[in-house]
DNA sequence: CGAATGACCAAGC
DNA sequence: GGCTTGGCCATTC
């Protein structure tokens, strides 16, 4: 009961319902960055409203294949949460590099479409 | 309405 | 090469 989390207010929302779109559109093996999804809602700047829709990101949305500009998993450290995301893409063929990293180049979702 | 937040990005030192 | 700062926007209280 109770506590509905925050994200359920949000995702009723428009925008973060729109990043769970195009993130729902990321086929496996493959991984976009906030940046990306910001310029695919229109404007790069918003960036920082895509960190937040992923930490309010609802369990339909395959949230381990969103990245930073990086290539590197930007999930809070919290408890094994990074252990899972790594898990999953790895499962999904995505390969990480010995630092941890993923090479944007390879993986990178390019064809990432506006809503 | 104003202040605070946020898992970003880019630039600077 | 790693840390700090600023900026931008939307959502929340």
């Amino acid at each position: 009961m109770s506590a509905k989390p925050k994200a359920q207010l949000a995702s009723e929302k428009g925008l973060f319902e729109r990043v769970y779109q195009l993130v729902r559109r990321v086929p496996g093996g493959h991984v976009v960055t906030y940046g990306q999804i910001a310029a695919a809602l229109g404007d790069i700047r918003l960036a920082r409203l895509v960190g937040w829709a992923m930490h309010v990101c609802p369990d339909d949305v395959p949230w381990h294949r969103v990245v930073n500009a990086r290539g590197g998993l930007s999930t809070r450290p919290l408890q094994g949460e990074l252990y899972v995301q790594r898990m999953l893409l790895e499962d999904e063929g995505v390969q990480f590099d010995q630092q941890g990293c993923i090479d944007l180049t390879t993986y990178g979702w390019n064809e990432l479409q506006k809503i």
